[in-house]
RNA sequence: GGUGGAGUGGCCGAGAGGCGAGGCAACGGACUGCAAAUCCGUGUACACGGGUUCAAAUCCCGUCUCCACCUCCA
């Protein structure tokens, strides 16, 4: 669990009603009390689309679609937006080395992003936009920046234009650092800063840097720093205030750091409540480009299921690191098994066509989620409720299986694990074959009957075997047998 | 040097002074032609050493080990 954030002790309150989050400013758990009443917005920091995408990657956008499903199964109209970093460093080396225009390369791995966030069952955020699209909001705010005597151009005439750390007391802020503090990076070149931490707001174009990646600005052709982008979009999609500013924890420090001093010398309110999610590890040691320790997205979903690696990432607390291993994966599996076993167990009891029994949130899973998106005890009350479903089913208490069949449905789909949702419509492209299937296996299923019925087990066995190597598992049950398709 | 975390049973993973979260695996049992699924039962876990307390995994002191941020990173 190494990285997680302060522990989340001391004031404890029971049951909270309204939901709770850790705001990683302040470091405590407070209430959440929106801006509008009965909205939230929300920025989550999206990829620099430098490269493609690992698990570690995922595991922010997850945590932050169960939040923006549970902000919205409370009744809450929320606007997310997740940017897409187009333009940077890494992007135009990278494009260069492949032979590929830079928005050519950007765009590459913003499909292959979203690509992965689909697998995974994330649908689009509210707005999804590019800094490249955001120049003209960028220029607003360091121009503002300037003006306020926060930010300055670079004293070596390279057209970089610097956010002046000293000038900004509250610098330091979100990390609960101080400037003084800070490891100076030695022997650094200070590139025409007065202040080694000070950050480029802006970067003035360098000769061999393609001219398609740079914008005019009052200080010169150029194009924007990083940090930047985050509070110009975020301002634009959201007002100068707003809620919930989100992102791995990584970003703390500087980028988050940044954007908060820059946003609010600017004069703007910025993000009430910071949330930062744990990252994922490989061997005890943190998943990242520059550690070379990644895996693939693509690989573990071939290998588990979407929703199975979406569980995986979603089961654990939020704040806590998870570690990737095959059997962390696998368990997760056959934790979704469980769950989809039961569910497919009671679908059959729903009256066909019927309005669905009217079943409220179970209040334990409302109260885990309500504290700080507390899955690991709302998962809990999910298995609890798979239990008693069971249990009814095994009575032949059909209205009680069926109020535990919605109920776990309802919790399912705060995870974004309905198996039937939307989003996972993809993943079962048997769909349109299903019928085919379903008439080939049961004539089979048919002769296994009659083999049955003559108690020639041999021959039924064989049948069941012959479809097991398929993939097909055959389950017997009072009802008759049941065939589903092996994950 | 500064800042912030983590160490829980075979495994994963919650909790945060007093009834052993939950899951996976394992073993026994019920059901089944055999399975599968399901249900029932089986565990005396909280890094180490002290201390506070009627009671400590949880609070305090100390120790050890690990991880992260301060440079691009979800």
């Amino acid at each position: 669990m190494a990285g997680a954030a302060p522990a989340r002790g001391a004031p404890r309150y029971t049951r909270p009603v309204s939901f709770h989050l850790y705001d990683s400013l302040h470091r405590e758990i407070v209430e959440f009390q929106p801006l509008q009443p009965g909205r939230a917005t929300i920025y989550v920091c999206g990829p620099t689309v430098q490269s493609a995408p690992h698990l570690g990657h995922m595991r922010s956008r997850v945590n932050f679609d169960v939040l923006r499903r549970w902000l919205q199964h409370s009744g809450y109209e929320v606007t997310l937006i997740t940017n897409v970093t187009d333009i940077d460093d890494k992007i135009l080396a990278k494009a260069e080395a492949a032979q590929r225009s830079w928005w050519a390369h950007g765009f590459l791995f913003e499909n292959a992003f979203n690509a992965a966030y689909r697998a995974l069952g994330v649908p689009s955020a509210t707005y999804e936009p590019r800094a490249t699209g955001h120049i003209p909001e960028m220029l607003e705010l360091i121009a503002s920046l300037v003006e306020r005597g926060h930010a300055y151009p670079a004293g070596d005439g390279s057209g970089d234009v610097y956010f002046d750390v000293q000038s900004w007391p509250e610098y330091g802020a979100l990390t609960a650092q101080r400037v003084a503090d800070m490891e100076p990076d030695e022997g650094a070149d200070l590139r025409g800063k007065r202040d080694p931490r000070d950050f480029a707001l802006w970067k003035g174009h360098k000769p061999g840097e393609p001219s398609t990646a740079s914008w005019p600005s009052p200080w010169g052709q150029g194009r924007p720093g990083w940090h930047i982008e985050c509070s110009a979009m975020a301002g634009k999609y959201l007002g100068d205030t707003f809620d919930i500013h989100g992102g791995g924890l990584d970003l703390r420090f500087p980028h988050h750091e940044n954007e908060l001093a820059q946003s609010r010398a600017a004069g703007r309110g910025f993000a009430r409540y910071w949330m930062h999610n744990a990252w994922v590890t490989l061997a005890g040691e943190k998943m990242s480009k520059s550690l070379g320790n990644t895996a693939d997205v693509a690989a573990a979903v071939a290998k588990h299921g979407g929703r199975a690696v979406r569980l995986w990432l979603a089961g654990p607390h939020y704040r806590s690191s998870i570690e990737l291993s095959e059997g962390a994966l696998a368990e997760a599996a056959a934790q979704l098994a469980r769950i989809d076993s039961f569910l497919d167990r009671a679908a059959h009891l729903l009256p066909t066509g019927g309005p669905p029994p009217e079943v409220s949130l179970a209040t334990d899973f409302t109260a885990a989620m309500n504290d700080d998106l507390g899955t690991p005890t709302a998962l809990a009350v999910v298995f609890r409720v798979v239990k008693e479903g069971n249990l009814a089913i095994e009575a032949g208490d059909v209205e009680a299986a069926r109020r535990a069949y919605v109920s776990v449905l309802q919790m399912v789909q705060v995870f974004g694990l309905d198996p039937a949702a939307p989003e996972w419509a993809d993943a079962s492209t048997a769909d349109d074959l299903t019928p085919v299937v379903d008439g080939l296996v049961g004539a089979l299923l048919q002769q296994r009957a009659q083999a049955r019925a003559r108690k020639d087990w041999p021959a039924a066995d064989a049948i069941r075997d012959t479809l097991a190597t398929l993939g097909l598992k055959v389950e017997d049950t009072p009802n008759g047998p049941r065939w589903s398709l092996e994950a």
